[in-house]
DNA sequence: ACTATGAATTCTGAATACAAAACACAGGAG
DNA sequence: CTCCTGTGTTTTGTATTCAGAATTCATAGT
């Protein structure tokens, strides 16, 4: 097997959005470097060169003197994010080859239905959602895009672990899915677009309530 | 005067990008670290810190063990970033408050108007362009959205010397401005960011024949 | 009792030092 | 002559050290 052969600092920085996903870090307080970088086996350099990625993409706040915290998670910022996510989305989709998206449709409209049942972990329901987004996008030419997709997309991470838990709307995400997929078979690009972004602020709404209110 | 008391990193940011601009970097170099912190007057703390910061952004791509280098242009990446930059300034304009925009409208249209004419210094017509599109978004409440233009915009500095000197297109380039504001003055937003969109792809169009083939 | 001041402490920001990987080039085997 | 290999050099990646800013806490003055 190739063994790991990555810079530290991506490695930390994925190991600080796992432990965000997990809920580990309270929103809003300020990291401690030599404790952190101590807690994970590695010198304050990499470690600050991982912060620093990370508040470039939004998940850290830096203030001259004061290091980094984690971002405060508040309503607006959660309903700015999912906007952009909803319109990056909707424009890789744009830019995509429409006979590759009527290829992958049947998949898609698949894997929606199979969308895991309320019993499933909150992880691996995760991973089902993304797996579908990732799919969607896949045919995007836009390297670019899809970079910056990821990118915005870590911001959201710190939102996940407030979202545990909540089953109702599985359904409603699983059919909407559904619909993107159909209308994406129907070869209509624009309508799946625009089921797409629906898709977005439905599934934000529906959450906007398990946010604290700032 | 409150003094410089930003981080290090952001100035060594800045700076880099001001030579960007100027086109004192040839795209694809590699950087070396020692012989740019000398230059600079810093360490390579803080240089590597603002290295990964814009690498972040992609203006530079990182190699493990090879350092850092400037993304090399090419036009497919040019068609990528204006896509973008199109696609976000199109949503900023969706999420602006309508009062605002009729509000600017005409502030706007001055500054097409107002457009340099060809006999202007390149870095002139830059900032005037600038402006009238810091002045297009500057409504929208989504600051997220905001910093994520900004920052995809640094992507597209790279090509700004490349574009010196191209003095065709500039009416073309205004009166698209004045269109833009004008819908807006009509209230007519959809339209508006419509004519955004193909403002950017225009312009994407006119350039693209100045940027070398990869 | 409360505020202001200042020293001690803690932590970040930056510089330097060290380790290891990549590169360059010379020399030898085929 | 070509290709491989090994050694020396350069450059990056990481660790450590140093300096200075922010915070805390205690104390003195009102």
């Amino acid at each position: 097997m190739p063994i790991d052969r990555r810079p530290l600092r991506e490695q930390i920085r994925e190991e600080l959005l796992g432990r965000l996903d997990r809920g580990d870090f309270a929103a809003g307080t300020d990291i401690n470097e030599v404790a952190l970088a101590a807690e994970l086996g590695v010198s304050r350099t990499p470690l600050r060169e991982a912060l620093i990625t990370l508040a470039g993409e939004g998940v850290l706040e830096s203030t001259q003197g004061r290091g980094f915290r984690f971002a405060p998670v508040s309503r607006k910022e959660f309903r700015e994010l999912c906007e952009i996510v909803a319109g990056l989305e909707a424009l890789a989709l744009d830019r995509s080859d429409p006979a590759y998206l009527r290829e992958i449709a049947p998949e898609l409209l698949r894997l929606a239905r199979d969308f895991p049942d309320r019993i499933a972990e909150q992880h691996v329901i995760e991973r089902h959602d993304d797996e579908w987004h990732d799919l969607l996008v896949s045919g995007c030419r836009n390297e670019r895009l899809i970079d910056l997709i990821t990118s915005v997309k870590a911001g959201l991470r710190r939102y996940a672990h407030l979202l545990a838990g909540d089953d109702t709307p599985l359904e409603r995400e699983a059919a909407e899915h559904c619909q993107v997929a159909e209308l994406l078979m129907a070869g209509d690009r624009a309508a799946a677009g625009q089921a797409l972004r629906d898709n977005w602020v439905n599934g934000m709404e529906r959450m906007m309530s398990r946010i604290p209110a700032s």
